[in-house]
This record gives C-alpha cells, sequence and structure tokens, in this order.
DNA sequence: GTCTATAGACGGATAGAC
DNA sequence: GTCTATCCGTCTATAGAC
C-alpha cells in the first residue's frame, strides 16, 4: 500500500482547498501546484476531477464516524454520549475556522447537478440520523419517549445550529442546543 | 422609472440561473443568453458579476420579506403567526423543488471570499432571527417563557429543516417542526 | 445605451516522451 | 507512472462602432 502516496497527497490537496475555497473555485491546476504533482499523475489516480471530488466526501465520510468515535470513546452513559455529538459538531466547526459541514457545503454547491453528489449527501445524512435513533434508542429503554420524534428533533437541532454557526461565526448556537436537549432528557 | 426594464430582466435571469445552478457555475454569457441582452448592456447598468450576486441577494430579501408578509396576512393570533413562518418555509421549499435557502446557499458556496456577500447573509439571518423574537415576545406576553430561549429554538428548527428538506427533497421536516413548535406553545 | 468583436487568463482534459 | 506541452472551450471584462 505504499503506493498510495502520491494519491493521498492529491486528495488530501483538494479535499482542503473544496472545502474551504469550495469545488467549483478550485481549478485543478491549483491543485496539482500546492500538492506538487504534476497533471498527467492526477488522471492517472483520478479519472476526472468529478470522481476527485467523489473520493473526498467517501474520505470526510469515513473521517466523520471515525472522529466521532474517538470523541465519544468512554462514554456510556446514554444520554451523555447524546450531548456528546453536539460537542463534537462543535468542535468539528471550532476547529475548522466555522467553516461549516463538508456535506452541507458541497450539496448547496452543486444542487442536483452531480446525482452521484446529491446521493451521497443524501445517503450520508441518513446515517448520521441513523446514528441518533440508535443512542436515543438506548437511552429511551424502558421509558415513555416518543424515540423517532425525539431524535429527529436533536438532528434537526443539531442541523441549524452548524448552519447557522457557520454563517455566525459562533459557537453559541451549540451552547444553546446542548441546553435544550439536556432539558428534554428525562 | 420605465427605463429599469433591462436591468430587471439581466437581474430576474441571473437571479433565477444562480439559484438553480450556483453562482460560480452561472457565466455572463448564460444570463445574457437567457435575458436576450448584450453583454455591454450587461456591464452598463451592473460593474461585475459580483455587483450582480449583490443586487440578486437585496432583491430575494426584500422579497422574502414581502412573501411571509402575504403568507401571513390576516393572522392575528401570535401563536398561529408563529406556525405560519414555518408554512411560510415549506411553501418556498415546494414551490422552488426544495432548492434551499438562497442565503444559505450563496454562503455555502462563497464562504468567506466575498465579505459583503457573508457580511449580508449574516445580516439577513439577524433579521430573521428578530422577526421571530418580536413573534414571541408578542405571544409571550404575561407568561414566564424564556422569549430568547425559545426563539433560539425555533430559529434552529427551522434552519434545520430546510436544509434537511433540501437534501432529503421532502416537506417532512417541516411537518416535525410544526408538531414540535405546536407542543410547546403553552 | 445597446450592439459586436475580441482580449487575456484560466478551465478540464489528453498525448506522447521518458 | 510521472513528466511537459498543448488542445480547445469558456471565463470575466473591455473597446469601439453605431
Amino acid at each position: 500500500m505504499k503506493k498510495e502516496k502520491a494519491r493521498e497527497r492529491i486528495l488530501k490537496t483538494a479535499a482542503e482547498l473544496f472545502y474551504r475555497q469550495g469545488f467549483n473555485s478550485t481549478g485543478i491546476n491549483q491543485i496539482i501546484a500546492e500538492a506538487d504533482i504534476a497533471i498527467g499523475s492526477l488522471y492517472n489516480h483520478f479519472s476526472s476531477k468529478n470522481d476527485l471530488l467523489q473520493a473526498y466526501l467517501i474520505m470526510e465520510e469515513n473521517e466523520w464516524f471515525r472522529g466521532f468515535e474517538e470523541h465519544s470513546a468512554g462514554i456510556s452513559d446514554p444520554g451523555k454520549k447524546i450531548i456528546s455529538l453536539i460537542t463534537y459538531r462543535k468542535k468539528l466547526q471550532k476547529t475548522s475556522g466555522f467553516a461549516g459541514c463538508h456535506f452541507i457545503k458541497i450539496a448547496s454547491e452543486t444542487g442536483e447537478s452531480i446525482p452521484a453528489v446529491s446521493d451521497f449527501v443524501k445517503s450520508h445524512k441518513e446515517k448520521q440520523k441513523k446514528l441518533i435513533r440508535e443512542m436515543v434508542q438506548q437511552y429511551a429503554q424502558n421509558t415513555a419517549l416518543d424515540t423517532d420524534q425525539f431524535s429527529e428533533h436533536i438532528f434537526l437541532l443539531i442541523e441549524g445550529a452548524v448552519v447557522s454557526s457557520t454563517i455566525s461565526k459562533k459557537a453559541s448556537p451549540f451552547d444553546h442546543i446542548q441546553k435544550i436537549t439536556e432539558a428534554m432528557l428525562p
């Protein structure tokens, strides 16, 4: 697997640029310049710019779930685990300078013009919802809580907080929804 | 004011294309072709593509507030007025084919690269928050409700529902947050 | 003020040497 | 499999005729 060195460098450079500048504002020439690679090599590893975009999304999704596992490692209390998802998203926003969610950003930019992308984002958000639903079910054992309703409520609050904090460049929406969520946990 | 005919046509064409395809994916050439106008005329009315973008945002903001006034006209009950904001955003999403919020979209695409744009979007979302806060204050007279907390809660739920429905292409998040909000209104 | 023509830079992608 | 050179299209914006 040593042969993936060049590919990795291209991918990480492209990921950073796509996230910071946007997909359409990032040119192939800039990617190869910053990755210090020749254009022929890029097209040897990726068949097109769209192909590179999809590889970027897959990488970010893996990183997202890996990061959450790391962030919530050792937390066994179900209520605290739910809260840790909020603090995870807050941490992601803070460390990125409130640059936003990779998936919401790319979906906003490309709309429905690249079906593989809109499908991927849709599926990714469903995975996030499923994660929340499982945590809520874990929490709500033997209670009368409507888990579907509650899961959706938390999911939408988090999505709202991410978008709002990206625009305002402040972490306060996360503090807010943490308070709200803690108050809702019976 | 008759002289604004060409300008209006350019602006409306650009608005539609910016919204559907994204700002960076829309070229000047496409705008002038669809507006059936010469490129020299476009630059006579707008000094640059960025200038056209700002005019688009101002137009959409005016349209947004005008549309809500129209949608909520005749509703005097404060609780119902809050709910009508949810149904308004739901209507906007449905009629646009779940194309999303103009302002979130443009902020996601351009990030911080055009300060005039990110500042505008930030200010616009603050206006939406202020509108909600005023409705909540109207509603909460003589009650013990924490209006700031409650306003932020509603705002974030709506933003989350807009983003989520844009990705899933479904209206269900709005039905969800309407139920949640109605349950919270004491 | 609206038009055509075009500048000048950059977009994604390919060919072929090594 | 990495390199350089280059194709052709499109980009935003300007110049100058009418």
